[in-house]
DNA sequence: TATGAATGAGTCTTCATTCAT
DNA sequence: AATGAATGAAGACTCATTCAT
């Protein structure tokens, strides 16, 4: 299914990711139907199948897209900060920027995540993040600034401070998202001592 | 869909959502047909039919139940407790220990969360549950024994800890619930703090 | 499906044609199942099936019971008179006044006429009245006092002024059944003529 | 579920259509499976549901269409005549001309009258009917060619004769449709009158 | 590249009927 | 007589995917 795509072609293919992870978004993937997405961009149904082999495929590259991107953004929020505490404090704030500037991605790695067939790519990714912020956490722990505790669990737990404040920001709205980001490091770094 | 149930019509039902709760964390809700869900009990299609309007209302009913369950077993952990940095522990502990003894409901409700037609009701869920959190927050926050910040946000992300940790534990696996726990707490109450 | 009735059972089974007369003249035969027939009455399903073998049974035996009642009607309206041409406005009369004191039979006589499965009841009783009638026409042309044509088309033209007049009054509403009897007897003996 | 249709699919369109029909009027609607339709035609089941949204859409469709031609044949059938009694025959001649062309419509027609779902449409057209009758009935009394009386009832008063006489051409048998032509209409303009 | 058309296995759901109590 | 429970065939409809043009 790799393709050599002419210009035109890339654009294709760009606009059938794009309104299908607004569609997956919005409604969910299974509800998603292909005759949907290609129906929304105005285009018979071979288009699709043309630049995809599955829908599954699809979803696959959407997540492996975001993820890229995502990791990138992180990266680059973090080159060259030496101090271990404030990488991670970029790192979080890094993730909740992308997300909010990505709201679509949110919902459909979330349902990824509970999806027997996409659930590995997920994990991989989540895998190779949490290896990221245990490096992290693991020279803090050496410096005396971090806590002497289980590495990785501190790195789930972070996370699910990250995914849980972006998906209140996110969908449950009506919350500004450096608000959020101020009392997510906060809470990571201090928790809820006084 | 109300009916009057015999014993054995009570059992039925409780047969049909335990059954149909570990196929939909095996497999998925999707994935699962009403059809695997009564052949996996060995019984007619209608039987599912008497029972439930539909696979949504035993979804919504699974939802329903699981979160009456939780909630109950938080609130007896609770119970008689002053201390409100106490009760947000033992909340946490509860919680971890539910999930824990109840492995299918978590997958489950992960999804349901990242579906449009139950999204609603796990809405409901949280926010009651986070509305108990946030009394207990307020509290701490007035006794001056938790930081002075926003008790929502800070509910919000001591769900996202328990969550994520609940998920590695439970699905990544191969970490004891109790030292989960520890962590849990400690993360929660401490944060990074060396 | 003969059973030895007591009171009670005789009364059971009139309130289940009842019943099931109105919802089929409501919903439509097809569409009403045993269920809501039952459920209408506040029964268990056991109870249909105590009184008549099937569905069909139970429409056949309305149809039967209707067609009995409605010709029973139509003979007493006509016992005694000779003239021939009075026997017919007599008939059309009653037929008239039956349906308006039946209502419910009139959808589901229109509905039997177009199942196969029931076509051939009513076809039966068609015969029969068109057979009565026909009589009378016969004697009409005798007399000299009815139009020399085939009887049968005759027959069946009156009927079906009968029936579309009756349909209107009943189900389109909004005309008083008398009025509509003097107008179908008068097109009946006389056309259009003026 | 507008489509724009090349021409094999219109043609296949047609042939769906076509086809139900026959197996409408043959079985019913009811007893009649989108499964037996496409079977019928050797197709796959998707190949309904690409024309038609659903079974009740295509009788739908169908009802409208065959008013649509029915109409044309009445209105082609008076074109140029300005008799209004003239006018009358014409048209129950052409109604009685084009049942006969196309006997699988009677039964679809007769069946629809008596289902909730189709009653409007078949109202409708019936309405429409009607008031072109009206239209010629009032021309007529106004004339003194017709009989004073209220033209809404001699109009149903007409249709009824030609359904009537219709149906036992079609389907009682036995009779040929210009004999029953003549005498529908000596039948309506002079009733039984010698 | 792209389109409309076609496929057909699979999904949820209904319902007349039967059964055990 | 009556009930709640159970059956299972059958129905309408969906949808990822493929094909002919």
């Amino acid at each position: 299914m790799r393709r050599k795509l002419t210009p035109r072609g890339k654009e294709r293919r760009e606009q059938l990711m794009t309104c299908a992870a607004r569609l997956f978004a919005e409604r969910g993937y299974h509800p998603t139907s292909v005759a949907d997405i290609v129906a929304a961009l105005g285009v018979g149904k071979g288009v699709f199948y043309w630049y995809f082999a599955s829908k599954e495929e699809l979803l696959t590259e959407l997540l492996k897209a975001s993820n890229h991107d995502l990791r990138k953004t992180q990266q680059h929020a973090i080159e060259g900060v030496e101090d271990p505490v404030r990488r991670i404090e970029l790192g979080i704030r890094a993730s909740l920027t992308w997300f909010a500037e990505h709201r679509e991605y949110f919902a459909i790695i979330e349902f990824a995540a509970t999806d027997e067939t996409f659930a590995p790519v997920l994990a991989r990714n989540r895998e190779i993040s949490i290896a990221d912020t245990i490096r992290h956490l693991k020279d803090g722990i050496v410096d005396g600034r971090i806590a002497d505790r289980d590495p990785e669990l501190l790195a789930h737990a972070i996370h699910g401070v990250v995914a849980e404040l972006t998906r209140h920001a996110l969908i449950d709205g009506g919350v500004p998202m450096d608000q959020v980001a101020e009392l997510c490091v906060a809470f990571c770094l201090e928790g809820l001592h006084a």
